[in-house]
RNA sequence: GGGGGAAUGUCCCGAGCGGCAAAGGGGGCGGACUGUAAAUCCGCUGGCAUCGCCUUCGCAGGUUCGAGUCCUGCUUCCCCCA
């Protein structure tokens, strides 16, 4: 469906309507029929997260919002561990076959991502609460032969090689291994299964994953003869744009583990002023008059709309507490120039800081750098700061002298900063 | 099966007569300007260490004082012939 088509459709439904309005649909199979069977009932919908990491990042963020509208609306989620598809490996996005995880990397993952859609969803069993399951469940018990007698006749080769995720690959020049190339198939299946097994009738995910879904919404209409429904968000990237969810210190994780709270409420912080009323609309659940409102604020006071939605976001996924403490400490440490006690604190040790240890060394240990001779270029570019003072020498040694208040404060750039804590 | 070509700084793209830590972009990081923004300008962008040392050009060997550059084999990809 078009923009223009997008743009003049009235939903007869919560969901649709809402999922329009707040910017989450690129492309829908058929959002008429689909708006249709919201309006009319329940609608059972999934998407599925591979399990490469040990938590889920920002990139992540927008489908598991979707998942929160669905539910909202009335709607039933279902969210999809990728077990068995991770075993596989997607090759969407990918310009090289990636290594391959061990059955329990893969299982010590889905532990790991699964603690975060206790904040986004509410589960349990009854007619809209969520649930989650592991495809590993229905894919692995499949035999070879059998997979590819049921499966295999539903699709061509011809139209494989057609889908972007492998075009990549064939045009790089890149090989593409027979296990990914059997990732669609998967994928398809889950859909298939999930509508046998739940009535599910919609699968979510990102523009990038818009071929994989549609195989599945095909498979579904050759062998069950029913209608299912595709649904992809934008890609997101910043309004100058790059792809979002880097920021210094690599992807913006999910898992508090992986990312403070204070680091995630920096990331929304510093979101680029033209973003800022698109990402209230998908990552926040404040009502459009309010984010209309913020958006419009003119020149600097744009940033307060910034710490809105920094301070929304981070409720969401971290309590309304976490976002309170690291609004405060940003806020004390960016417009008072006051050292917080809050700011990320590492321990460091006291014999070392009383005979002296290079900065450089103190810098990297502290993950401000990722190396000495970073830390020394950055020293040199006037990017280090130690208590709030420009140190050009990064072999300069640190001791105890430099301890203001029990603590050393270390700053690469503007926004990185930690205190070091003599023990 | 035969013939020709390709793989480069582990983010990407891409130059590279036998002396190269290896041109140039993009991206990223830092600085200046601002509003913890964007745009713009400047700097940095393999590791360790005080001259210096170590590790990098698909993989494994070889020739050479010296190899990204030459030779042999292998892997993957592209093109032509069968």
């Amino acid at each position: 469906m078009s923009e223009t088509d997008l743009a003049s459709f009235k939903p007869k439904s919560d969901f649709i309507r809402v999922m329009i309005e707040r910017g989450y649909v690129h492309q829908c199979s058929d959002i008429e029929a689909l708006d249709k069977a919201a309006s009319e009932g329940v609608v059972t919908a999934y998407v599925g997260y591979d399990a490469t990491a040990t938590s889920l990042h920002i990139g992540n963020l927008i489908s598991v919002m979707m998942l929160r509208r669905l539910q909202q609306a009335g709607h039933r989620p279902i969210v999809v561990m990728g077990g068995g598809t991770t075993k596989v490996g997607d090759p969407s996005g990918k310009d090289t076959q990636r290594q391959m995880l061990t059955e329990a990397d893969i299982q010590a993952n889905i532990d790991s991502i699964k603690v975060v859609f206790d904040r986004f969803l509410n589960f349990g069993s009854g007619k809209s609460d969520a649930f989650i399951v592991d495809n590993d469940e229905w894919l692995s018990k499949f035999g070879y032969i059998q997979f590819l007698r049921d499966f295999g006749p539903h699709f061509t080769i011809n139209r494989m090689l057609t889908f972007e995720s492998v075009k990549l690959r064939l045009d790089r020049e890149q090989p593409l291994s027979f296990l990914e190339f059997n990732y669609m198939l998967m994928q398809a299946v889950d859909f298939l299964e999930l509508q046998r097994r739940h009535g599910c009738l919609l699968q979510m995910g990102g523009s990038d994953q818009w071929g994989n879904i549609i195989n599945g919404v095909d498979l579904i209409r050759r062998v069950e003869a029913k209608q299912a429904f595709a649904l992809t968000t934008p890609l997101l990237t910043t309004a100058s744009g790059a792809k979002m969810g880097k920021t210094a210190s690599g992807a913006v994780w999910l898992n508090e583990d992986r990312m403070s709270p204070y680091d995630y409420w920096q990331f929304w912080r510093n979101t680029e002023d033209a973003d800022v009323g698109r990402f209230l609309k998908l990552f926040t659940d404040l009502p459009l008059e309010e984010i209309a409102r913020l958006e419009a604020l003119p020149g600097a006071q744009i940033n307060d709309a910034k710490k809105v939605l920094a301070d929304e976001a981070t409720a969401l996924l971290h309590g309304r507490d976490a976002a309170t403490t690291a609004r405060a400490t940003a806020e004390a440490a960016f417009e008072q120039g006051v050292t917080s006690a809050d700011l990320p604190t590492l321990e460091t040790s006291r014999a070392d800081l009383e005979t002296g240890v290079p900065l450089a060394n103190l810098v990297a240990d502290a993950g401000l750098a990722s190396s000495r001779g970073e830390a020394r270029r950055l020293a040199q570019g006037g990017g280090l700061k130690v208590n709030d003072k420009p140190e050009p020498d990064a072999g300069r040694l640190v001791t105890l002298a430099d301890v203001i208040d029990g603590a050393i404060k270390l700053a690469a750039g503007k926004k990185k900063i930690v205190l070091l804590k003599p023990t």
